[in-house]
DNA sequence: GGGTTGCCCGTTTTT
DNA sequence: CGGGCAACCC
């Protein structure tokens, strides 16, 4: 089920094998036939060095896919001498089933999977060589950060003054480059922290070979060092390696880059499928010129453009190109609409809102209409650009009582209760697990305080044992040793469990008699029963293993966003998270200035910044085959306090031929007829007038902003409230404004004011005084029971639905 | 060793 | 405004 283990099944153990029978006959390739002339060409062209510049909605899984069915079906290799990288799990198995569907059982002895994933296989293997013991062991960012922090403590860091986090995120980006901690060049190091970076680099990768341990950026660098060391374990890889595929190019860290140069060295086989204009993850390592510079390193390579576009109409075709049009050092690539319909399309709408209440509450009630024309709410996605910004539309949804979907913010492995678990398995198969032994000795609590601890991690390090075998040694408190003595009986007792029960029940047996799940059991705090609820999912999820090894490894690498969509819902997600995903409509809130463009990114990195944004804008837009919904609100509430704010560039850049604006009239903002505000609010009224001086800059404490900071006269480009501007004081509007009209509400839906879900009048309010834990039923979501009442608002977990936030009069007693 | 309060800070986060 | 965390108190 992960394609780690898929990877790891069936497959030769050693590189070294080669085809003991001869290659399969040439047979007829149907599957050529639905490919267009480029597409083609790039499945075809399998020799030497190939760059596929492939547009958003050109096909570039088909492409990727049909060249692996190609290579295998016409003999010119054999699965496992076909490598395919992808970013994501969810890319990786995609890409898998797509294969298996056109290539059969061959597809499963392809080496395909993330770039993590094929670290992790080529560490196994070599686990030695790379320095490391079996069974290593995968740090998730919080065991990064809470080693990182203890190595600087100990070092005497005023952790307060430099913050961990940041130190993490140096040695992270010297990772993303390939360099270990003697490639730091004192150029190279950087003054902050008094230059110690360096040095905590080291520090922290010793540290991380003590505990057996590696972390994302090492499933990278140790590979490199490994291949650097040992140049005949390279050849093994450069040998079997003849075809090497690559998704996502452009979002390739110089270490990824380095990787694939040295594998495929010896074959030159090497295709790259990416899109220049769709990197959005430079803050995270990736590197564009890698895809900028492919013809660069590869004289001789071959580059086909992917432009004809299978996904949306002229218009959002057209948007979309003229906005990314005025980035510069592109490839350069048009998207022409290759749909029989594309022309038919509407103009990509623009539209203003007063404040970020009423435009979600707009676009909510646009979602509802496209819903009663016919598209499936799974079909419509809000696109945002930053978590915060999902809020109002979760509400507005909770209260129209449309299935939603949020995604990001929580992410299921990186809940307490979740690592906590996890932690325990990891103690069990492992009793060496330092990290898993601290986060778990105390919790329940076993009076395993910070002096108990202390002592053990002393003795620890004084004998270069790990913190269970000291307990043996250390002096303790009899209580204290006591305790432990049983914990540490336990964990061997359930690991010799492992021999003989299957991985869900043994989580349930070691959760119960451990006094974890008592433990919350017992915790009257709101949130208890949710992480109960956890628990059980996470037992469920635990059926679907053989071992609890294999488990854990997996759990190491998925993230949330793996999980799959198949209820019909609509989905809020953040524009990073839409990468790669296509709806029927889409509605981008939030383009205003400060917010998209990120003020951070302008601040922090300046013309680059704003370039990425403009791709994240490019992103979001070609996310939509029919109908885009951009707005922006005049007034927004950010941290607390109302802020005004200007209509982002990015709104300027869009060609009129392909706008329907409804928000200005001589670039004036106005309200379109059926966007007119009711009055929800008028504290933005306090924020105009004197008190707007220059320095009042928009997003955050203006004081704290990076520029203000350092250099005055280095401004961003736009001021938030320049007198100049339309939106300077620009008055709410009142009852009796000249442009009021009665507001419209979904003129041409259906007479109902809601019309989704069929019926949503409560029978009763439900209101009973103690609330959490009753079962309660809901129109839309069906039975659940109640986790957590905030106000009016309930969160309530449903059978189907899972958790959600719901307002009280919309449940009933069940 | 554990609970509470008050302060700080707030972009994005495929593995 | 609201979550996370550190200092503080019991």
């Amino acid at each position: 089920m992960t394609d780690f283990f898929d990877l790891s099944d069936d497959t030769p153990t050693t590189p070294i094998q080669q085809p003991t029978t001869p290659p399969p006959a040439q047979q007829p390739i149907p599957f050529l036939d639905d490919l267009n002339p480029e597409q083609r060409q790039a499945v075809e062209h399998t020799e030497g060095p190939l760059l596929v510049l492939s547009g958003a909605g050109t096909g570039k899984t088909r492409v990727l896919t049909t060249r692996i069915a190609y290579l295998l079906a016409t003999g010119k290799a054999r699965p496992w001498q076909i490598l395919a990288v992808t970013f994501t799990n969810k890319a990786s198995r995609e890409m898998k089933e797509r294969l298996e569907k056109m290539a059969g059982l061959a597809a499963r002895s392809v080496w395909l999977g993330t770039f993590h994933a094929i670290g992790i296989r080529i560490l196994t293997r070599w686990a030695a060589d790379a320095g490391l013991k079996p069974n290593f062991i995968v740090l998730n960012s919080d065991d990064q950060e809470r080693v990182l922090k203890q190595l600087m403590t100990q070092n005497g860091v005023d952790i307060k003054k430099y913050d961990p986090g940041v130190m993490l995120d140096i040695i992270q980006r010297w990772k993303d480059r390939g360099l270990a901690p003697t490639d730091i060049t004192p150029a190279e190091n950087t003054p902050w922290c008094d230059g110690r970076a360096q040095g905590f680099y080291q520090l922290y990768q010793n540290r991380l070979h003590e505990l057996n341990a590696v972390d994302f950026g090492d499933l990278l660098l140790l590979p490199l060092l490994l291949f650097k060391n040992r140049p005949d374990i390279l050849d093994l890889y450069q040998n079997q390696f003849r075809y090497i595929l690559v998704d996502e190019y452009q979002d390739t860290n110089v270490a990824q880059y380095l990787l694939l140069r040295l594998l495929a060295k010896k074959h030159h086989n090497l295709c790259c499928v990416g899109d220049d204009d769709q990197s959005i993850y430079s803050w995270r390592g990736a590197e564009v010129e890698n895809i900028l510079k492919f013809q660069d390193v590869y004289p001789d390579a071959c580059v086909i453009r992917l432009e004809r576009n299978y996904r949306s109409t002229a218009h959002i075709l057209g948007a979309a190109a003229a906005l990314i049009a005025h980035n510069t050092g592109r490839l350069g690539k048009t998207l022409k609409a290759a749909k029989s319909d594309a022309a038919d399309g509407e103009r990509v709408a623009l539209n203003a809102y007063a404040n970020g209440f009423y435009e979600a509450q707009k676009v909510i009630e646009k979602i509802e209409v496209e819903h009663t024309r016919g598209t499936p709410l799974s079909q419509m996605a809000v696109l945002v650009r930053a978590s915060v910004q999902t809020r109002p539309f979760e509400d507005e949804l909770i209260r129209a009582g449309i299935p939603y979907k949020i995604i990001g913010g929580f992410k299921f492995y990186e809940r307490e209760e979740i690592r906590d678990a996890v932690a325990y398995l990891r103690l069990i198969l492992n009793q060496n697990d330092d990290l898993a032994f601290a986060r778990v000795v105390n919790k329940p609590r076993r009076g395993i305080g910070d002096s108990a601890m202390a002592a053990l991690s002393a003795t620890a390090r004084e004998h270069k044992i790990s913190l269970f075998e000291a307990v043996t040694w250390a002096e303790l408190r009899p209580s204290v040793r006591k305790t432990l003595n049983a914990f540490t009986a336990q964990v061997k007792a359930w690991h010799d469990l492992t021999e003989t029960i299957d991985p869900a029940p043994l989580v349930q047996q070691v959760l119960e008699e451990s006094g974890y799940l008592p433990m919350w059991r017992t915790d009257k705090s709101p949130e208890a029963e949710g992480r109960i609820e956890n628990l059980k999912e996470l037992s469920n999820v635990l059926k679907e293993f053989e071992t609890i090894s294999a488990f854990i490894e997996y759990a190491a690498l998925v993230t949330d966003a793996d999980a799959t969509a198949t209820d019909d819902q609509v989905v809020v997600m953040t524009l990073h998270a839409a990468k790669g995903l296509e709806f029927d409509i889409v509605f981008l809130p939030g383009w205003e200035e400060g917010l998209f463009p990120h003020q951070k990114a302008l601040d922090e990195v300046g013309e680059a910044g704003l370039e990425e944004e403009r791709r994240l804008a490019y992103v979001g837009l070609t996310r939509a085959r029919q109908k885009a919904f951009i707005s922006f609100a005049e007034n927004r509430r950010v941290y607390g306090q109302y802020q005004n704010a200007l209509p982002s560039r990015f709104i300027a850049e869009l060609p009129a031929e392909h706008i329907a604006d409804h928000s200005t009239l001589n670039n004036h903002c106005r309200f379109g007829a059926d966007d007119i505000a009711p009055l929800m609010w008028h504290s933005s009224q306090s924020r105009t007038g004197s008190d707007s001086s220059a320095s009042d800059t928009g997003w955050g404490r203006g004081s704290d902003t990076f520029w203000q900071k350092n250099d005055p006269t280095d401004r961003p480009v736009f001021d938030y409230q320049r007198k100049s501007d339309p939106f300077y004081h620009h008055p709410i509007r009142t009852q009796d404004s000249p442009y009021r009209h009665t507001p419209r509400r979904n003129d041409d839906a259906p007479s109902s004011t809601r019309t989704y879900p069929p019926q949503l009048t409560p029978k009763q309010t439900y209101n009973p005084t103690r609330r959490i834990g009753k079962r309660v039923f809901h129109d839309t979501f069906g039975f659940g029971t109640v986790v957590r009442e905030e106000g009016h608002r309930l969160e309530v977990h449903f059978d189907t639905y899972g958790l959600k936030k719901v307002l009280a009069e919309y449940l009933t007693e069940a």
